[in-house]
Parts: C-alpha cells; structure tokens; sequence
DNA sequence: GGAAACAATGAACACTGTTCACTAAGTTTG
DNA sequence: CAAACTTAGTGAACAGTGTTCATTGTTTCC
C-alpha cells in the first residue's frame, strides 16, 4: 500500500520537523524556558498539533534527549583508534567536558534534570545512559586488564568515579557556582581538564 | 520609638513566617514546584502580601538558599574539634555528601538552580558559597601544610576537585542517573562515600 | 458520490508569577 | 477628640504556561 507508506513518511516528517525546531530552541535558551507555543509558531503550526506527534512536553523532552545523546556518542565514538586505554579514556573524559561546555543546555537535559527520568525508576531502563557509561566502563576495564589502574577491581566503580569527578565540575560552571573562584573562563576550562587528568594520574598510579 | 520598633518588629516576623513556610515548602516539593498562591494560602495570607516582604519568587529563593547554607555550616562546624586535618576534611566530606541524600530540594537550589545566580556575575559575590568553600579550603590548606597532600600546591585547586567528586556523585545519584548502576539506595550510598574515601586516600599518598 | 479516517486547529481550562488600585486599620498631628 | 497621613493587606486583573477536545476541512476508501 503506496497510500499509508507516504502517509508513515510523513508522520515522521512532521514528527522530525517539530523534533529538530525543540532540539534548536533546547539548546538555545533551555528546556523550561522554550514552551510549546513557541515552538508551534516556529513551525507555523498550532500548538495543539505538536500533541498529535508527542503526548507532552516530557515526552519532545526524552526525544530531544536521545539526539543529544547520539551527538555525544558521535564523538565518543572517535577515540576508538587511540590505542593506548589509558589516553583514550583521558580523551573521552576531554570530549565529555567539551562537550557539557559546548552545549550546557543539550547537557542539562541530560544529566542535571529530573523530569526525563520520570518514568524511569518504573523499571524502564534508561537506555541513553547505560550506552554512554558503557562506552566509559568498556575502556575502564580495559585499563584494569592491563593493569593500568589499581585502585579499583570494579569498573563499575572506577568509571563512576570519574563520571562524578568531571560531572561535578563541568555542572557546578554551567550553574556559575565556580564564579567563587574569581577565574577567567578559559583558567576555569583548563582548571577541569587538570583535575580530570590528575585523577587519571592517581588512578594510574595505585 | 517604640512603635517604629515594634513595627519592625512585626515586619520582621512577617517575613520569617513566609520564610519560614517557603523553606519548608522548598524542602518538600522543591522550588519550582512550590507556588506563591500555595505558601500564601499555607500562612492564611494573599498571594499579594508576599510580594510586600520579598521583591519576587527569586528574592525568596535567595533567602530560603541561606536559610539552608546556614543549617549545612551548623554541621560543618561540628568538625572543628578533630585534630587531624585528614580526618576532619573526611568528616567535612561525609556531611557534604549526608545533608546533599537528606535536603535534596535544598542542595538543588543551593547548588544547582541556575536561578539564584542571576545576579551573580554582575559583581556580586555569592557569599554563602565563599563561606562554605571557604571552610572547606582551609581544612585543605592544612593538609597540605602538614605534608598531607601533596599532589596540589593551590589549596583552591585541591578544594574544587574534592568538592567537583562529591558535588558530581551526589547530584547524579539525587536526579536518578545512577540508576543504571541497578544498586540498591544503601549501596549508592556507600558508593559515593568511598569514592570520597579514595579521592582522599589517593590525594594524601602523593 | 457518499462514508469513513484523519490531520490541524480555535477555544477553553486550570494553572503560574506578578502588578496595582483600593480598602481598612493604625499612627501622627492639630 | 477629630482630621490627616501612613501603611499592611487584598481582589482583580494581566500575560504567560501546558494541555484537552469538539469542530473543521481535507484526503482516502468503498
């Protein structure tokens, strides 16, 4: 049937439309602050028929959410060729903060807010998450194998370790609490790099 | 005076009543979920009245975050009486990481909500920050005069580091991104404070 | 050509933060 | 004591939000 199979494609045409607009508007002056009626007059549609194509705000939310994620995976997937486990990780982390700097909104819908993790808990996996810290975990445990870290006999632990460290710098400079530093950006940029490399170091190091 | 006394006085209670209602509010459902018109109604007052004591929804915010950066220095200062720097800036870390599991809506706005910054930035300092940091960079500091710590020379740097491993490992775990680690919330918990523990080991075995 | 399916929408609902003219009470002055 | 002034409290309104739903107009099917 010709009929339906365009009439599929253009669902997800419409579906892509509203979808690249929200990812736009995200990223641009954040979740909370972009409201569905912006977006409809954006697409010079009405706002009501953006319901047609996601049931509510949370779920364009969760959407905008997995390109977020697969535009961080992209970059993660290029340290595959650094051989050594331990510079590739130095480089994963390095994207990581790149990226949390590039796109602090994209980033706080990521990591920071509750509502996409709504229905998680409800014994829906978060998918996007677990293939993020995958890739993390998987270079981890190839240190250890190596015995390249010796602090750690858990990947799990190792990588969650480090996730914490340069999520918890790269958040606190989103949310201007690094302001207390009296730094320049660029001195607070370089200040999350070292402390993710010296982590590294003290890892290496057991 | 004194009626303009007591004028004051009354406007002072006025105000610590609405504080105090919204501090509790914050605490239950969280800042952005707490409406004017639902503390208002709390206190048997209008919804205009507030307005006649805080500017906006910030301003009180702005007061609720001291209120709560108060209660987490009472702690801190708990920790004067150990002697050894190491094990006091262990304690610091634990209460850190303890008031962060047991306020989460207080350690949100306190260390997460963009909103309290705004005027930040713009010359102002934010001092309860400074306070708190403070505290903690001193503790730092004689670790490092004592031969403690010997991967840093800056006490600042060394400080956000510890505080960038706790802030990042508490907030994940608040907004339900360590799910994918399928733990149990004791064995989050104990998660974090080791990774605290080991941060710690490895900075004191430079 | 008439019936069924469906995408798009205008209007409404229940909220939100915030403002402001107005009331009523308390305080100061003549 | 009464009049003038100050001030705390408020009802009503405004502009915005996410969301729903009956109605429209078009397309597809028989």
């Amino acid at each position: 049937m010709g009929i339906s199979d365009r009439k599929e494609r253009e669902r997800l045409e419409m579906r892509e439309l509203i979808l690249t607009e929200a990812t736009r508007m995200f990223a641009k002056v954040g979740y909370e602050e972009t409201s569905i009626r912006a977006i409809a007059k954006k697409i010079e549609y009405s706002p009501a028929t953006i319901y047609n194509y996601f049931t509510d705000k949370d779920d364009l939310l969760m959407a905008v959410q997995e390109v977020a994620f697969n535009r961080l995976l992209v970059e993660f997937a290029k340290t595959v060729s650094i051989e050594s486990p331990l510079d590739r990780l130095y480089a994963i982390g390095r994207i990581y903060v790149e990226f949390a700097l590039a796109n602090p909104e994209h980033y706080q819908l990521m990591f920071i807010l509750a509502a996409p993790m709504k229905f998680i808990d409800h014994g829906v996996k978060w998918e996007m998450g677990n293939h993020a810290f995958g890739f993390l975990r998987q270079t981890v445990q190839e240190c250890m194998d190596k015995g390249l870290i010796k602090h750690y006999s858990d990947s799990r632990l190792a990588s969650v370790m480090l996730w914490g460290q340069v999520h918890g710098l790269v958040s606190l400079h989103n949310c201007h609490r690094l302001s207390i530093l009296q730094m320049q950006e660029s001195e607070l940029h370089d200040t999350i790099f070292a402390s993710l490399q010296t982590l590294l170091r003290m890892l290496s190091a057991g």
